[in-house]
DNA sequence: TTCGTGTCATCGCTTTTTTCGATAAAGTTA
DNA sequence: TAACTTTATCGAAAAAAGCGATGACACGAA
């Protein structure tokens, strides 16, 4: 059993084709199925299922694929291992975000990252928690900036910071400045669409209240926090907004910002990887430069404020 | 990077010799040397100091070869795992339990398991915490029944039953049946040598009132606990016996024998395996073979008493 | 049914890798 | 220095991995 051969598994039990797996290893066809043959033949275990279109794992597959990509991710750490001991600072990192986040966080961090690790390919995504979860299980992604705690059995959590929300209302009439969550008018309030973890905390926020009425015929469903604020203003409706939208933000109106008044709102933003993860040196460095980064944008002392878990 | 290379790697550095390191991996030291040789040069990492006698890992080695364990292990898990999907239950089982649980323990249990796994090797070890901790960590042995808590970094607990201490007084003048610890004479108080957890279990359980007393003269070291009761037998004194100690016992003259009113010491007795470890089947079925076979001999309900914690 | 099409398995051959035995080189001990 | 132990190297052989071409098979369209 080589390392190529696991590769090759990991390849067709993800891809479903040994025709792309062969080329995603670049290897030929011939020798892929050769291969995955052998290692069949050696254990004694049939691991897929080539009758059906497209190719599926067996029920026995399934669990072997499990522990090879155990291994797998070992080997991984040993590349890491010797890059590092190399002095090497090379490779790939791919980083994903929630869209409520990365807009206003990629840009305060993505310069600095590429700039001292310039050896190393960024790849950037924005993805809800959920698809984020499934990438980081998958191996597809290293590591996800949602909003914590998950709690997810394969993953691990890493504090970043804690954020408070904003009252974003353009419609106030009320000459009042101080704000509490139970003023909020419910009659307008704006949310994320669903599967955006930002609903479920703005929606927690005002819930208990009366939570039906947020899908209600009054809402309506925006896909991305941009969208979200041009709908408030242009409607004089009402919404949430996480603290770092405002910093370096031309698109909101600052007159129609207002503090809330305390238990002030929050979500905790943190870096999840999968629980055996190891580019360890890369992970520190990037949640420095995060926290570094936020810092000056966030009002101190939110950290023990009320929390939310994010439903999704 | 192959798996017997690994396999190479792994000797070498713990056997210290290319010789030896060939002959445990059934090869000829010419392809160990070779095969080391490639992966120093793929790596690019000098992993062995062969100047030194016996040959040495470099400090780049001693990292490279922790993650290589890593590996190994994995592959480990990938052949129980395809063991187990054929339905197998073969390989090596190797236990070591303290002393003072191994002469009681291991009778009560071993019929069982070598009945219940016939396909299985099964090798039995007496060794001090100290000494498992250490040949788990090496991966010479795979489960060890000590005293818990260890709280040991690299390793995994679990419980298994909390057992009592009785005290065992073979120069009892006062006609009481019924004492406190406090009552103990520590001028006639035995204990077990230097190494033996129990020696400091029932140290601690003493202690406090005048530590000193237990290493003056009128202690002696016993390296085993039969010796430990023959001693206190013939010199009148007093010590400790775990309750599995009584069991099926004919050493112990059982009108010596006292039960301690409350706070009744107590130690818990539990199974730790490598973090890592994954013969989980025969585990889950060692600790309810063990569990089943010390029911009877235990009472109910000692489970929250004062438990200690091993020095050692 | 039959034909085409896409997909995986198989075959013979080449290249690469692993292993061996023998021997050289290096280091240690007497 | 000689004798001995240990590690490195060499050429040959055996094993394994890879390739391209082709065969087998399933599935949908004609």
């Amino acid at each position: 059993m080589t390392r190529s051969q696991i590769e090759y598994i990991l390849a067709l039990a993800k891809l479903e084709s040994f025709g792309k797996a062969a080329k995603a290893c670049f290897v030929t066809q011939s020798t892929l199925s050769a291969m995955v043959a052998k290692v069949e033949e050696q254990i004694g275990i049939t691991l897929f299922n080539r009758k059906t279109r497209p190719v599926s794992l067996t029920p026995q597959g399934e669990r072997v694929v499990k522990v090879l990509k155990s291994i797998y991710r070992e080997y991984q750490v040993f590349d890491e291992v010797v890059n590092e001991i190399k002095g090497y600072d090379v490779g790939d990192l791919s980083i994903a975000c929630i869209p409520t986040v990365a807009p206003y966080l990629y840009p305060l961090i993505l310069n600095e990252m590429s700039r001292k690790h310039s050896e190393i390919n960024f790849t950037i995504h924005e993805l809800t928690t959920e698809n984020i979860i499934e990438e980081i299980i998958a191996g597809d992604i290293d590591v996800g900036i949602v909003s914590i705690p998950l709690e997810h059995e394969e993953l691990k959590e890493y504090d970043l910071y804690v954020e408070d929300f904003l009252l974003y209302d353009c419609g106030n009439t009320s000459k009042s400045s101080k704000f509490k969550v139970s003023d909020i008018d419910l009659e307008r309030l704006w949310l994320m669409e669903e599967g955006h973890c930002m609903r479920n905390q703005v929606g927690k926020i005002c819930e208990l209240r009366q939570l039906k009425k947020i899908n209600g015929n009054l809402t309506y469903n925006c896909g991305s926090i941009f969208t979200l604020i041009e709908m408030v203003k242009m409607n004089k409706g009402v919404t949430l907004l996480p603290r770092l939208a405002l910093a370096n933000n031309t698109q909101i109106q600052e007159h129609n910002i207002y503090n809330i008044l305390a238990p002030v709102p929050s979500r905790k933003i943190g870096i999840v990887t999968h629980k055996n993860y190891v580019k360890k040196g890369m992970l520190s460095d990037l949640i420095q430069i995060i926290k570094d980064a936020v810092e000056g944008f966030l009002p101190k002392n939110t950290s023990e404020q009320a929390i939310f878990k994010p439903l999704r």
